[in-house]
DNA sequence: TTTAGCACTCTACGCGGTAGAGTGCCAATC
DNA sequence: GATTGGCACTCTACCGCGTAGAGTGCTAAA
């Protein structure tokens, strides 16, 4: 066999076939032929010439005919290899910028502004956006607060950063009143307020283990109710999707069963959670493109992702779905930009 | 002309000839011909005869033929009959009763309730669920606090009705101190624990205008500071939605520019919130057939709800959305008890 | 290595014919 | 007068067929 099989890298003239094939397809979503891509490509090839190269890019699986007298479409590895290599992308224009910026920094608290976010990113592209709830390891303790319920259950009211409030119920093991909830209350927020919630806990874990004999009555309260009400936090590790209806526009998702696969993932969010995660874990943009998540309901869908931070720490990913046939020269900056915008709006307004 | 032309009320076998079709239609989602019809009824007619009030019904609006030689299905106004004066519905099993009610009772927390519920109504009918969250007009009063934030704003944290808190930022005409801040807290919680809050609102008013001139510093604070706290709460009207994937694999549901439009509804909310509000003033039962909503995106999609109540105030609606060829005998019960099961359940839990 | 040419393949579309379901009407019947 | 059998008619769904158009793969020549 005189003939290698497959060229382990794409020579120049097959990656530039390839670019502009993806482009074209991106463009019209309709399967590019030799013909109309040795015109489009302006490299004064006969149409000939590019059935060779195309017959190469299938072999390579970087391109596949939908049937065999249609042009060819990418597959997932085909768009990947455009995606990293081929792309250019178009930054985008500093009065959109603006215009992004305006919009988010209007917004006032941790929720709409991540709510804003989504909707942002699902109105410029078109798309569906979807934004991660920032989770801060880092929440500063500023007040705290003790009510008494029934059945030996306190409610306890948590004022952490500035202004965010949580509470929750917790069990006692036995009665308390109003006055010794308030002690509890006036000890935590005299010794720990203005410190970081973590260390909190780790200061009364200490504080149980040094003294466990030998604790006066308040301490013995202190220790008993504070360290639930800061023990573990379950991360409420939540989404907020925006514009998913965008998504059923597109004629490569009309098929309704791929269509309901997809919605019911969304609403399960486990499994779109767990790819976000995935995303949070790698720093800046990252790109998921069709089967490759390993899900089957993101069949033809690709998500664009970027982390964004609160002073230099990576709080949350925010990012856009849509089908793998998106305009990523486009996406990508929209993408990357919004997620500077809101770690700055994040900042500013706490 | 000697023939009456459309008969003002139906004749009891055209009733009973349009209540078959429809359940035939419901069963089966296929247009229902004479001859079935005929076969289905047990009334023993001919088909010719059969036709013959089928083209009466035709006339009067309650069915429709899709094309001309297809069997007839039942429109808006027939399913509408069907409803008011054709259905009779079959209890729910006292074991299911008693599944759902578990099920309920077992959630705590007015949020995860109001999901749960949505979630169960979804499951037990294969269609969407949807239930507004509860809003209590009368809300006890139990505890305030407040923080001072930057610039003149002050966050103020309130718990009522035993363990419902809520939080708000104000803003106000001067600097407070923390100790300021609490001797107003102090004040009202001695004052108004234990009062409604729109009672607490309106005696705040009477005062402000009793003593406009005469007050002193601390009732000059408590007035500027808890008009704000205590002013009208903006309704937080929102529904939970469940199950919407459903909808999807209805064939009558399958054209997917009819899917986006009804998506984009429930995205929206504000028409869909503005029917559930209709249903809310109507106490019981409620159906929209349809068109009847007025909505277009409604069309071929029907509502059934029910009003919830906590101690004999209604305070939210819950329902069913599916298409209008749903199981109105199966789904009607299951309104109903999931109704007063959740209004049960929401009152233990408080 | 590139290219022109050509046979081949596949889809989309329109046409015609058929089977099947169901209707509407009319005249006969109870 | 209501009911029914009969019959012509209509419409859909389906199948097969032929055609136009797009695009391919292969081969032989440049």
């Amino acid at each position: 066999m005189s003939e290698r099989s497959v060229p382990p890298i794409l020579n120049e003239r097959a990656q530039h076939l390839l670019k502009v094939l993806v482009q074209r397809f991106i463009r019209d979503g309709q399967p590019v032929g030799s013909r109309a891509l040795s015109r489009a490509s302006g490299m004064d090839l006969s149409s000939a010439t590019v059935r060779n190269v195309m017959a190469d890019l299938e072999e390579g699986g970087f391109i596949r005919a939908p049937h065999t007298s249609a042009g060819r479409i990418p597959t997932d590895k085909g768009y990947r290899f455009f995606v990293d290599s081929l792309l250019t992308v178009n930054p985008l224009n500093p009065s959109e910028i603006d215009r992004l910026k305006v919009r988010l920094d209007d917004e006032a608290g941790t929720e709409g502004l991540v709510e804003t976010a989504s909707t942002l990113l699902s109105g410029v592209t078109h798309l569906a956006g979807v934004v991660t709830l920032p989770r801060r390891n880092h929440s500063r303790l500023r007040h705290v607060e003790f009510l008494p319920l029934s059945d030996r259950r306190v409610l306890a009211i948590l004022v952490v950063n500035e202004k965010e409030v949580q509470n929750r119920v917790i069990h006692t093991d036995r009665e308390y009143s109003r006055d010794q909830l308030q002690a509890v209350a006036n000890y935590l927020n005299a010794q720990f307020s203005g410190r970081d919630v973590t260390t909190v806990r780790e200061t009364l874990l200490e504080e149980m283990a040094a003294h466990r004999d030998d604790m006066n009555e308040l301490m013995d309260s202190v220790i008993s109710v504070a360290s639930q009400v800061f023990g573990e936090q379950e991360q409420c590790e939540d989404y907020v999707l925006a514009g998913e209806t965008n998504l059923m526009t597109f004629t490569e998702l009309s098929d309704v069963e791929k269509l309901r696969e997809l919605f019911q993932a969304f609403n399960e969010k486990r499994d779109i959670l767990h790819l976000l995660d995935r995303c949070l874990a790698a720093d800046g943009i990252q790109i998921f493109i069709g089967q490759e998540s390993g899900y089957r309901a993101f069949d033809g869908v690709s998500l664009v992702t970027s982390t964004y931070s609160v002073e230099k720490d990576v709080v949350g990913v925010l990012g856009v779905i849509g089908p793998t046939r998106m305009a990523y020269d486009r996406v990508i900056p929209i993408v990357d930009v919004t997620a500077k915008l809101l770690g700055h709006a994040l900042n500013t307004s706490q």
